[in-house]
DNA sequence: ACAGCCATGTAAGTCGTTACATGATTGC
DNA sequence: GCAATCATGTAACGACTTACATGGCTGT
């Protein structure tokens, strides 16, 4: 349930209205941690139930209405709260390794695609990761400033090198994924070649297997 | 929705119950997708309900039953085109990463605890995943030798191979958190040092902002 | 007039977690 | 008798996704 705290830390930076942090999320890097507007909009109105944002509404036009909300006390609280806590990494849940786990099922141009697949997202994420690395050791992001603006000298330099360090491992991360993607398809490669008749038929077909004895 | 797709490829291996399921997500390798036993048992009973999985009953005691399951040819039929399904990695979603994004709202002992979790714990998952690679390459564990079993042999190879592949990426991906944390007290290091003055007091106390204008 | 972005939501449904509950078997 | 492991579930809740719905403002 980290979403709240999400939200919470973007605020610490200025007031923004959920239309804002829902872009953030998207923008400001595909960001560590994804949420679709509906769930901004509904963990918002949560936050302020509980006290730890207010809101200022402003009019829109005739009939509709804006919410900016502020961070309070309470909500400062929180944020400290949730950042001494010492918790568990969740666990790994990844589709496309899973997947990959029983391309024994498909063809070798079956694996080929999914792993090509893969590349070109984690290149794209890696460009995109590295940029937002090297614009925050620029401080050259709107946000940064504001959050900067508002903070004491002393602590500027610990406030972008923490954000640069979580960028710069995000990168390395997507690269990481990028050399598997390069290995895999190097595999199925020299897995094709050993098959000999290469082809686009598939490798094995599963068959379901019936009645056997148990023999954990 | 993978939870399906996992429980369909383990029973390709072999009939089983709910409870040796489980355990294959526990054990088989802190699975590359965790699952708990409720959500694991009412995933079987849908599966069942769809078809693509059958339950033999056996008594268990007196009154209680065990139920071992067996792949079906539509469920084999879902498999194959699932893994012919090409489809977006899921987002980004890291509390970890998220969290030290804001570590300059704590103290440079927190940030170092926070690091050296994250530490402990991928070398011991990088330990578990680079053990589990090098069973599986010696073909030593006994749900892949049922695989093999009921294989072609000219399938083996790419069975095995797809497999080690996976689970060395993995150990890749741990080394990777490893290092990320590494520099992470590095750099927590020349932060205090740079800062003068040592100590376990914050860098900062996030302030909430009031009555700011917008400028977006 | 229409497209495109600004802006806010509701409702329904799925996925996943946590707590609770029960009972069987094996070995000390 | 008790603990550990085998074995199967239900119920309640919380997190997340998807589809739908509405309306405003700006520029062509």
């Amino acid at each position: 349930m980290s979403l709240r705290h999400a939200l919470l830390a973007l605020l610490e930076a200025r007031p923004m209205t959920g239309y804002e942090l829902a872009k953030q999320f998207d923008v400001s890097a595909a960001y560590v941690w994804h949420a679709h507007h509906p769930q901004i909009y509904t963990e918002l109105r949560r936050l302020e139930s509980a006290g730890m944002v207010e809101a200022e509404e402003a009019p829109r036009g005739i009939a509709a209405t804006k919410r900016r909300y502020f961070l309070t006390d309470p909500g400062c609280a929180e944020l400290l709260r949730w950042l001494a806590e010492v918790s568990e990494p969740g666990r790994e849940r990844d589709a496309a390794y899973l997947k990959a786990t029983y391309f024994e099922f498909g063809s070798f141009d079956l694996a080929r695609e999914h792993f090509r697949g893969h590349l070109e997202h984690y290149r794209r994420v890696e460009a995109h990761w590295s940029a937002h690395a090297d614009q925050l050791e620029r401080r050259d992001t709107a946000l940064l400033r504001r959050r900067l603006a508002h903070a004491p000298q002393h602590a500027h330099d610990a406030i972008v090198a923490y954000k640069v360090h979580v960028y710069r491992g995000l990168t390395e991360r997507a690269r990481t994924e990028v050399r598997w993607a390069e290995q895999g398809l190097e595999l199925v490669d020299r897995l094709e070649r050993d098959a000999g008749i290469p082809g686009d038929t598939s490798v094995y077909r599963p068959t379901p297997p019936r009645d056997q004895p148990s023999a954990s």
